[in-house]
DNA sequence: CTATTTGCCTACTGTGTCAATAGGTAATTG
DNA sequence: CAATTACCTATTGACACAGTAGGCAAATAG
């Protein structure tokens, strides 16, 4: 299940890319429109700077920016950062320690499979997919 | 994420499948072959039993066991009884309340989209695919 | 220079689920 | 009757989820 943490970041992100003007956009604003509570949304869109999703500059006239084009973010590392991994089953997350089982499991094979599947599904999205408005226009 | 209700259910599944000896296998036994608290077991199997995956007789010589051939059980029944639901996310699960803002969500088609993918992938796999012996060897 | 706007930081909370554990009751067979 | 087995209720500790609250720091507009 994907929490509210990956699902709210990805709105926020549309939603800088489609009301992008060059500058940047207060969470005030963004968290009006997207009509979710701001101060829970300081705590995601905090985790989306410090990996390098958005740019954030405070003070007057301040505010979120992407830093790069909407079609140079895959969706799936957007999910992996808010949600740690994107993995179905705990013995495939990322810092997971080695199952004494790995070798004989015979459920492995099924989950490394589905794994693959959904890297490759939310990889193959990009932000600008997700985009009503075309960027640039 | 799929818990461990989910994936023991599959593995005590393969376990009396593989084990088939026409009567009924104690849990007592699949707990000792899968290394699983037995005690924990008993919650799943019960929850499995109750949703028509196994039949369970009490008494000396009782246990559980299949009520259908192995080829006759889709994965994604035995994961969508334990976990409630194979959605990722809360507004398409099963008993969710509709969204308001569903008729213009930028993200719902999205995950729409994965559900469908993941619905068919757990549902084209069969128990019979994941046993090492074949049914009826 | 000051007031305002904005991001950023720490801390806290209530609710719920996960993954078990514990101990007892009911049913069935040898 | 005794042993075995499923089945039932209750409890636990740890942790994540989904926020809320309040204040500090930085930067700009006037």
């Amino acid at each position: 299940m994907i929490s509210t943490k990956g699902r709210y970041a990805i709105r926020v992100m549309i939603d800088l890319a489609e009301n992008d003007t060059g500058g940047c956009i207060p969470l005030k604003d963004v968290a009006a429109r997207q009509e979710i509570s701001k101060k829970y949304l300081e705590i995601i869109v905090k985790e989306m700077v410090a990996g390098g999703l958005l740019v954030g500059t405070s003070g007057k006239g301040g505010g979120y920016r992407l830093c790069r084009k909407p079609e140079e973010y895959p969706i799936g590392e957007i999910i992996e950062l808010m949600e740690g991994s994107l993995s179905t089953v705990a013995c495939l997350a990322d810092g997971a320690p080695p199952c004494p089982r790995a070798a004989d499991c015979q459920t492995l094979p099924l989950w490394a499979e589905y794994d693959k599947l959904t890297h490759d599904f939310f990889y193959g999205k990009r932000l600008s997919d997700l985009m009503a408005k075309k960027p640039g226009t």
